[in-house]
DNA sequence: GATTCACGTAAAGCCTGCTTTACATGAAAG
DNA sequence: CTTTCATGTAAAGCAGGCTTTACGTGAATC
């Protein structure tokens, strides 16, 4: 119980121009979860992974996928 | 960073007419994790609420839902 | 060249998702 | 009435998400 997922966190973030700082004051997180999660260290939490989407404005889906072992 | 969550797991299972073990068996947890999101003791984490999402082919977020403090 | 800004690493500690095992219950079915 | 099936509870243990604190780095700016 631990598929591999990819984000596109880093990516949606810069293509807004905001800083880890600012993205983690909006989703209410450290700074160190932002880069953490950017950098593949960890997963986030579900709730986590719906107040990004709710600030990206885009499904969870379009930030966060699973990897396909094929 | 706790927000609460809500879920309609047990109203799409039971909708498919799917065992709590058959849900189990798809996602690949065992069935006290599905007994345990159903009844909201916990939070499942992003990697299951993706496979979830999956097996019943709809976004996350109609399965799942942060609940707003009003 | 000192300061600032955005980004990064390291490590310790708490909390909780998920597992396994074992047992309880009501409804259906023989 | 016994068996089976789906659902539920309880508890112990491990793994990992997230926090806080502290420090390192390159680029820009003065």
């Amino acid at each position: 119980m631990n598929p591999a997922i990819q984000n596109r966190l880093k990516d949606l973030r810069s293509a807004r121009d905001w800083t880890q700082e600012y993205l983690a004051d909006a989703v209410g997180v450290s700074r160190q979860s932002i880069i953490s999660i950017e950098r593949g260290r960890y997963v986030p939490s579900l709730p986590l992974a719906l107040l990004l989407a709710r600030v990206f404005q885009c499904p969870v889906e379009a930030i966060f996928a699973l990897e396909e072992s094929e």
